[in-house]
DNA sequence: CGATTCCATGGAAACGATTCCACGACGTCG
DNA sequence: CGACGTCGTGGAATCGTTTCCATGGAATCG
């Protein structure tokens, strides 16, 4: 079908010169002379050449490939992240292999296991539950590690994460500050880091600020968005339905929307709504949406940093991002007058 | 750092088999006897080896792993065909290499030569302007490529697209017969195959509907929410405003929707409309969107079989898939009164 | 019962790059 | 003026797998 590929010999041939001075030249060593660089480059351009990154890899034990594992791409707050890691490892001459373990375990080892065959240099995950075999194969193969959004209990590995409870500190004493007393929480899965620590600093701030602690007003969500929707269906039916709505996570904030829309309840009117992660168009509905906004492409960039420092042998520290309010009109000023200036 | 890897030769030792042999096993030749079978399994599982994908690309030419370049993953069309293509690859036995040109050419052109490097089995492109070098590197090297979404003038690639017109026509005939007259139409970048047929369209279809065929009603946008809000601007602001909007995809409308909201003005009250691409969240809005929709998984799902037939040595047909109006409340039904049932 | 086919197997070449090692030419220094 | 370090270069080994080819034993057939 296709002809016989061009090799680094052909290029050789054509320069004059042998395989080795042509791919010192090819790689950037130092050791040739300028006569040869000019005469290799010529011939690369001449033929065309793409050397096989395969034969390369295999001898150089480099791939310059890196491999991201996300939860869901179809998240927005996943897909803004992928763009930034990629953005960032791209300007580090790194490519990236996108894999989307769709909420299971079994496509998460998977990818994970595709990963190892394809020797990539390094490994990006947002880890789904506890510690699947995969995710040891990995680390047994000191194949450099390092966790983005998520955690794992008890593997000890570098990550770069959001610091969620200060944010939700914040949309607790603003919602209070308001009159709020009754916080309806949809959580995210207790399966994964987030979703449990971002429970845990709402019951801790709900507690400090003087609200309502009564469990009935915590729903367990999946952070998809169905599950926002049954958790705003579930919290206004209750006998004392709550005054205002957390929701853990963007998506699972549209579905609490789609069910609040389809009662009729208007936000920052009737219900008072934050999400957690700013999404573009969420300052775009009417009234806009207040959220807790983390910098999802520091995320991203930090991930690669970390990244390049354990590929290079460190052991860097952990980064926690910060996470801050942002008042919108969603969650309900008494007074509509109190606009901005 | 890490130690030697184990190789297959580590498997056949321990199996007690010759590498030849092993390497029958693993890759599911029939030439094996049951019993080597069993014996090489059970020194893979012992060792937990995962075979280097390098090497085996090398020597086979298969590299199981195929490209994928999309213009945008955070636009929500896209990242649903990623995902979309990515798992319909994956049960194909393929593993997706996702590039992001980023509405870049020379970005599109540095991940088409990673391709090119990484020698993937096929790729599967949303090609941006006017084909650039590297795009016809990969035809010159006959590696199986099709398009999706986009096609390119005068380069002869399978691809799979949507049948824009029917979706424009519908969307033009419904508008029509709601009384409206005059409707803006914020369209894509005329760079792309997308946005010339879809302004196409919307021009045969308003002058067939009898709407009016001024041409201050249309705005070129390139496809960002931002242009989107820009278009609307310009559009509202004509000496002969439209009643109706319609844009070519789900981000211009959103940037639309935000110049509307920040005018006061309601969808499906003040100003009808409509948006090119079905987004889920859409239908959540008050009130929900009017939207052309298309199929995006069948899209991912037919540029993966298209590009499979491909790499077989075929040359398949292209594909049109159809879109299709779906009306919501926001395309503004005169009388409130004629609802669902 | 001898000849032919079939089948599982092992040895070795090959894939296309990188890199170790040796080598010759040159400049420098004692 | 001889010894030595430097520098660019080429030959050859190497990475880990697949696959061609040859081989020997079992099975089948006339």
């Amino acid at each position: 079908m296709t002809g016989p590929s061009i090799t680094i010999k052909d290029v050789a041939a054509l320069a004059g010169v042998s395989p080795a001075t042509a791919s010192r030249v090819l790689s950037g060593n130092p050791a040739t002379s300028a006569e040869s660089r000019q005469k290799v480059a010529a011939a690369v351009a001449e033929l065309d050449f793409h050397p096989n990154a395969q034969a390369r890899a295999l001898r150089s034990t480099r791939t310059n490939v890196i491999g991201l594992l996300l939860s869901d791409v179809r998240n927005p707050f996943f897909a803004d992240l992928a763009h930034a890691a990629e953005q960032a490892a791209l300007a580090e001459g790194l490519v990236t292999l996108l894999g989307n373990a769709n909420e299971s375990i079994p496509q998460q080892d998977r990818y994970l296991d595709t990963f190892i065959s394809q020797r990539v240099d390094g490994v990006i995950a947002a880890p789904q539950g506890e510690g699947s075999s995969s995710l040891h194969a990995l680390l047994e193969r000191d194949i450099p590690t390092v966790f983005v959004d998520r955690t794992v209990d008890g593997v000890d590995v570098p990550s770069v994460t959001t610091d969620s409870d200060s944010g939700i500190r914040q949309a607790v004493e603003h919602l209070a500050r308001q009159g709020h007393e009754r916080v309806g929480y949809i959580a995210g899965p207790q399966s994964t880091s987030t979703g449990r620590d971002r429970l845990k600093s709402f019951s801790r701030a709900a507690r400090e600020f003087g609200l309502s602690t009564d469990p009935a007003l915590t729903y367990i969500g999946d952070f998809q968005s169905a599950s926002g929707s049954a958790g705003a269906h579930h919290l206004l039916g209750l006998a004392q339905p709550p005054t205002a709505l957390l929701a853990a996570d963007s998506p699972m904030a549209v579905g609490a929307l789609a069910t609040l829309n389809r009662k009729g309840l208007r936000i920052g009117h009737d219900m008072a709504l934050i999400a957690f992660d700013d999404i573009e168009w969420f300052s775009l509905l009417d009234p806009p949406l207040t959220v807790i906004s983390n910098d999802v492409e520091a995320m991203g960039r930090t991930a690669v940093r970390l990244l390049l420092e354990v590929i290079d042998g460190h052991k860097p520290e952990s980064v926690v991002l910060p996470s801050e309010l942002v008042v919108r009109a969603s969650s309900g000023t008494p007074d509509p007058s109190l606009g901005q200036p």
